[in-house]
DNA sequence: ACATTAAGTGATT
DNA sequence: AATCACTTAATGT
């Protein structure tokens, strides 16, 4: 599977990418699909081939906010930690473009943590990457406002679709920041002004990358 | 032309 | 920053 190779070459021996290859199962997601829901059995880790995840993190009234993007070269740290036994997700992975994951049983996590070396750094590498990232995201939460929060949401989501353009509705945006619709629109208002964005029908131009 | 959906705005809490 | 109520604009049928 050349799409395995081209982003794992790097991190995985060859003997390790040749038993992903054997045990994976090749898995493919529409834009907008869910992949992961919340309580649901993880019994499968993935690793991302192509394309964005969205991994939010829904309270109990049903409101969720985006937390993090995974993109090709990633894996969902939630099921790390859930390999030492079979835990039920606490997330909600959504499928940011299209996708193509490649699905490994869960078992052969410990097996690969002894057996390979790229393996485990892979891993703790992941966790590090995940947890500075929840801490920013957390740090977003306590102490940024919601033009900042908006402003990063903005710059995040046309970095994982490779676009300065977002096709997205200003509704879509509130959902996923946990705030109302007209809140957004407005503060889009303003930072178009600001001349950092331009404003069309589902779709926000950005035009200035900087802070 | 009409209905539907997205976006803009003032006023109020 | 949220909600309401309403307007305006864009798009689909």
């Amino acid at each position: 599977m050349d799409l395995l190779r081209k982003n794992y070459a790097y991190i995985f021996e060859d003997t390790l990418l040749e038993e992903i290859e054997k045990v994976g199962t090749h898995k493919s997601f529409e834009e907008g699909s869910t992949i992961i829901g919340v309580n649901s059995k993880i019994l499968f880790m993935p690793l991302v081939l192509r394309g964005a995840i969205k991994i939010m993190r829904a309270d109990k009234d049903g409101d969720d906010l985006v937390i993090y993007y995974l993109e090709a070269g990633d894996t969902c740290t939630m099921t790390l930690s859930c390999c030492m036994g079979v835990t039920k997700s606490k997330i909600r992975a959504v499928a940011e473009t299209d996708v193509d994951l490649l699905m490994i049983p869960v078992q052969k996590m410990s097996e690969w943590l002894r057996r390979y070396l790229s393996w485990q750094e892979f891993v703790l590498k992941s966790y590090d990457t995940r947890f500075t990232e929840l801490i920013e995201t957390v740090d977003t939460l306590a102490f940024l406002k919601m033009d900042q929060r908006l402003l990063k949401y903005l710059k995040d989501k046309a970095f994982v679709n490779h676009s300065d353009t977002i096709q997205v509705t200003h509704q879509e945006i509130a959902d996923d920041l946990n705030t109302s619709r007209v809140v957004v629109s407005r503060m889009l208002k303003v930072l178009e002004k600001e001349d950092k964005i331009i404003l069309s029908r589902n779709a926000i131009k950005i035009t200035d990358f900087s802070a």
